[in-house]
DNA sequence: TTTCCAAAGTGACCTAAGTCACTGTCATTC
DNA sequence: GAATGACAGTGACTTAGGTCACTTTGGAAA
C-alpha cells in the first residue's frame, strides 16, 4: 500500500492556481476528514460549520422530496468545493440538499471562521468561490432545462452521458432502479427506455451494469 | 409629477446595511439605467459588462427552451441584485437566462471593473453577494422541487401563491395563457385547473385577472 | 447443487396532462 | 351598433409515463 498523500500534496496538486499564501493557510488550518462509501456528508436541515473541498472520492448531491424521493443533481469530484457548504457555512444557515459519498471520500474541511479573511486576502480564493457558484448554478439550470423541457428518454440519455463523462468510464455500474431513483421515475419505465436505446445501438445491457457505446 | 429619486436616495433606502464607503463608491460609479415594461435586460448568450442592482420596478427571470418556450424562475425586485449578472460579469461569461422588465424598471449598473475591489474592501458587499447567490440558489432548488416532485395543480397553486406574495396583491392581472407559458404547460390545462380551484373556493376567475382568496 | 434473492423483463392497465377543434364572451374601435 | 380579436370554456382524443402483478434470470451463499 502506498503512502497516504498529505494535505500539502492534495492542495498542491488539486489547487495549483491558488496563491502560495492561500495554500499555506489551507494546509495549516484545513482538516482532512474521511467518509466511507455511502456515508452522508451533508443532510437537509444540517448546520454546516465548515466549507468542504473534496480531495478524493466522489460525492453525490441530491434533493430529497417530501416523501423521501431522491432527485439527483450533480457530482462533486476532487478539486471541487461544495458551493452549498460555502453558503451555509458563511451565512450560518442550514443546508437544503443531501450530499452522500458514493466512493470512499476525503474532504478538506475549512473552518467557517476563515472564510472572511480568505475572501478578503486572496483573490484566487474569491475567484474560486465565484467559479464554484457559477458552475453549480449552471448545473442547476441544466437540471431545470431537462426536467421542464425534455421527455424521459432524452433525460435518460443525458443522464447516461453525464455518468459516462463524470465517472469517466463506459461501464456504468448502476442498476435500473438506481437510475429511476435519480431521475425520479420508476424502474419499469427506465428498463423499457433502456431496451429501446439498446435496440438503437446506443448501449448494451448487462446484469448490474450498462455498456455505454455512443 | 414628483422629483426623480437620485442614485443617492436609492442606495440609502434600499441598501442601508452597506458600509458608508461602499455606498459612496456605488453612488459615484453606478450608472442609473431605465428599462421600459417588456424590455429585455439580459438575454441568453449576452455578455454582461456590469452587475445590476434593481432599484425600481420588477424583473422576471426565466429560462428559454430550445423551441422558444419560456420557463419562469423568479422575480427580482428593488434591493435585489441579479446573481447571474454578477457571475457572468465577474467571469466574463455569457448569460444562460433571460431577464425581462415586466414593469418600467430602473437598475443601478455597476461596472465589472469594480467587482474585485468592492469584494476585497467591503465586507458588507461580499456578504450581499453571497446572500444574493444563496437566495437565488434556493429559489432554483424550490423550482426543481416543484417540477420534479409536484403535479400541475400543486405547481399552479404554488405559482399563484408566489405571485400573490411577490407582487403583493390579491388581484393577479395575468391571463391563463401567460400562466401556461410560465409553467411550460398549455392554456387549456391551466383553465381547467383554475376552474377546479375556483370550485374549491381558492380563487375567483374574471376576465384578465384572478382574485386570489386563500 | 440447490436455494435464494436482487435485478430485470413484460403485458395490462390507469391517469395526468397535452392537443385539437371548436364555441362563447367581453371590450375596443371603426 | 357591427365587427374584430383577445381571452376563456369545453368535449373528444392521444400519449407518456406511472402502477400492478406477475415471470425470468443470473450469481452468490448455503
Amino acid at each position: 500500500m502506498s503512502t497516504e498523500p498529505s494535505i500539502t500534496n492534495y492542495v498542491e496538486s488539486l489547487f495549483p492556481t491558488f496563491e502560495p499564501g492561500l495554500k499555506k493557510v489551507l494546509i495549516e488550518s484545513g482538516d482532512l476528514k474521511t467518509f466511507d462509501a455511502g456515508e452522508m456528508i451533508m443532510q437537509t436541515g444540517q448546520n454546516m460549520r465548515s466549507t468542504i473541498l473534496i480531495v478524493e472520492g466522489l460525492v453525490k448531491l441530491y434533493r430529497e422530496g417530501d416523501d423521501g424521493n431522491e432527485f439527483f443533481m450533480y457530482y462533486l469530484q476532487p478539486g471541487n468545493a461544495c458551493a452549498l457548504s460555502m453558503i451555509c457555512a458563511t451565512r450560518q444557515e442550514t443546508s437544503q440538499v443531501m450530499a452522500k459519498a458514493v466512493e470512499p471520500t476525503k474532504g478538506l474541511m475549512i473552518p467557517i471562521s476563515l472564510m472572511d479573511t480568505l475572501m478578503k486576502e486572496y483573490k484566487s480564493w474569491y475567484y474560486f468561490v465565484l467559479e464554484t457558484y457559477r458552475n453549480r448554478f449552471e448545473e442547476l439550470l441544466t437540471v431545470i432545462d431537462n426536467i421542464s423541457f425534455k421527455s424521459m428518454d432524452e433525460r435518460l440519455e443525458f443522464y447516461l452521458a453525464k455518468q459516462h463523462r463524470d465517472l469517466n468510464t463506459r461501464k456504468l455500474q448502476i442498476t435500473h432502479s438506481e437510475i429511476a431513483n435519480d431521475l425520479n421515475s420508476s424502474r419499469e419505465v427506465i428498463s423499457r427506455l433502456l431496451k429501446k436505446m439498446e435496440q438503437r445501438g446506443t448501449l448494451s445491457l448487462h446484469r448490474n451494469y450498462i455498456s455505454y457505446l455512443k
